[in-house]
DNA sequence: AGTGTTATTGCAACCGATCTCAGCAACCGA
DNA sequence: TCGGTTGCTGAGATCGGTTGCAATAACACT
């Protein structure tokens, strides 16, 4: 097909290229029987604006870059995909960028998505955000944070309630009869990791019992240490809250290696949610964040903070998902 | 920081912006000394090229698409993030486009890409890649495809030997003195999944056993009803392959939840190989593919296409590797 | 010194849109 | 009939680069 511009459907539909323009970007500015022949023209040689020249022009494009750390890790794959579907409702594309937990790379996205006039860019990070680094690009002014932001509320976040989702847990586990329940913390070393860890801390003592944690870490072998060490304790606790799912079927797979069995023997709750842990062995029970919902409002953060300058912080009612890595406690 | 344009880096450096275009893109037709000294002051100013107006002039871009049919499924995740880093060591931007399964979408994304001057694009698909559709777009002439593509030479491809992968899994499951082995089929509609069933039915025919094919559906259920199928049979196997590892995720927790375990009721085995597998519980024996090489070659054969027109259709060895959810048969 | 090369750099058109401004016609009320 | 609106379209500069071509300088050779 022969290079279609805007100057060659002008001069097909015998008007200048700057109604055309408007045809396309500014409908209520031309008059309806001209745009309609316009587009009915343009429609005919199968022409579409180039977004490239637009964006150059406009300095602003439809293009939105997703930073996470690994989109290998199923929240990051689940978040991506809700994303990706709301960037397109609203004519977005998005533009995936892993990092590997690199913060220099995450630099050069910004700066990339930058020279692309990216409208807005949305951060899933691995790693507490700098509030500096942040601001560092002109972009900073422009981000939503999927994770608190400490200090420094001039960025939109949206995150889910750290605190309610561990006291679900807490309560499913303590209705089952469980009293000693251990806690694993892992993979991201985000606020809300740290949140979720905080909250077991605080509720477990508000409640008289004692914290019990297996592992602290926050990379991916947290899972497997923490079931190590569960194994290797006098008296261990009869229940284990991890801090995500994926550490969650880490210690589950690491406690079957050595012959103990979720839920009989110990029951496992997760935290996420993930579509994955209904069909681990066994079905994981898990406290479950809303990720479509965390993906559209990302978005919607950004569309509003570029409109009207608005900036929000918004926080997510997690839910209890009960499949099968739990069970009644039995003596 | 006020805009930063060709022209301001050419006032401050004392020369054309012809000049200093030439300093950036074709270094070896600017002096020596008046590039170096071009890239000071660009360096300086904290001066980048714009990609947009670039690509727009040029007519190609180093943004490269993705086409998945869903990025939650660990594969394609997997995949997405070696290429992510072939495209990023090669200087390309990696663009994810998920299609959730849907051939309208997927065409969209061609356009949109076509219309960012994408120099090629990759499309890993979940049903059989249609020449003709491919065709239908200039860009058709610039895709690599991570599968095979039927009566079509003129598009590389870059797959797994599927036979060898299931022959490995069988000679596994063999050694093991498991002489009834059943098959679940599942997920992809692509040639590779096709291929490895024929693999499996022609192969237990050569071996003179019959073939137990538990289901042969291509969705995310076919885990899940060929366990079912399993346990109403009256003489199951005693071992199952899966199409992958996220049917054989699928088969063992079904089998979970009827209390069947893996591997000491039924040895399962998957095919992938995903990280994921690992900490499965019990973590999973399978046929991995070098999916990190898939990502590096496929740029490469896009590459090589746009350099010398050459069109390959490479095929790597897929590896056994043994976890924990095979083991020795017993009566 | 005169002429032919070759290495560098400047000029200006161009990529495909957007957008401000100006021109023009139709319409309004006095 | 005339000044004032209003609605629609055309002109042309502009976004930030690239590139063919021309101009100039520097150097080689006879």
């Amino acid at each position: 097909m022969p290079d279609l511009s805007i100057d060659v459907v002008a001069k097909a539909a015998g008007v200048h290229r700057s109604t055309v323009s408007r045809a396309f970007s500014r409908p209520e500015a031309v008059k309806s029987e001209t745009r309609e022949h316009i587009l009915r023209v343009a429609e005919g040689l199968g022409y579409t604006m180039s977004p490239l020249a637009q964006a150059l022009r406009r300095k602003t494009s439809n293009i939105i870059p997703l930073i996470v750390p690994d989109i290998t890790n199923p929240f990051f794959a689940e978040l991506a995909k809700t994303m990706t579907q709301a960037a397109d409702e609203r004519g977005y594309q998005l533009m995936l960028c892993v990092t590997n937990g690199d913060p220099a790379k995450s630099d050069g996205y910004f700066t990339a998505m930058q020279a692309m006039y990216a409208p807005f860019g949305i951060v899933a990070p691995s790693t507490k955000v700098d509030s500096e680094a942040l601001k560092r690009f002109a972009f900073g002014h422009k981000v939503v944070v999927i994770d608190r932001v400490e200090g420094d509320d001039s960025v939109p976040t949206v995150t889910v309630d750290s605190r309610k989702g561990i006291m679900l847990a807490l309560d499913h586990l303590h209705s089952l009869g469980h009293t000693s329940i251990g806690y694993v913390s892992g993979i991201a070393g985000t606020h809300t990791a740290q949140d979720r860890m905080d909250a077991y801390l605080e509720l477990t003592a508000e409640n008289g019992s004692k914290p019990v944690v297996l592992d602290s870490g926050s990379d991916l072998d947290a899972g497997t240490r923490g079931a190590e060490h569960f194994l290797e304790m006098d008296n261990p606790p009869t229940a284990i809250i991890a801090a995500n799912d994926m550490v969650a079927f880490a210690v589950i797979s690491a406690l079957g290696r050595s012959g103990l069995r979720v839920p009989d023997d110990v029951s496992v709750i997760g935290f996420d949610g993930l579509a994955l842990g209904a069909r681990f062995n066994p079905p994981l029970t898990t406290v479950r964040q809303p990720i479509a919902d965390m993906g559209h409002i990302a978005i919607e953060l950004a569309e509003k903070q570029n409109g009207d300058g608005s900036v929000d912080h918004i926080v997510l009612e997690p839910e209890l998902l009960v499949r099968g890595s739990t069970s009644e406690l039995r003596k």
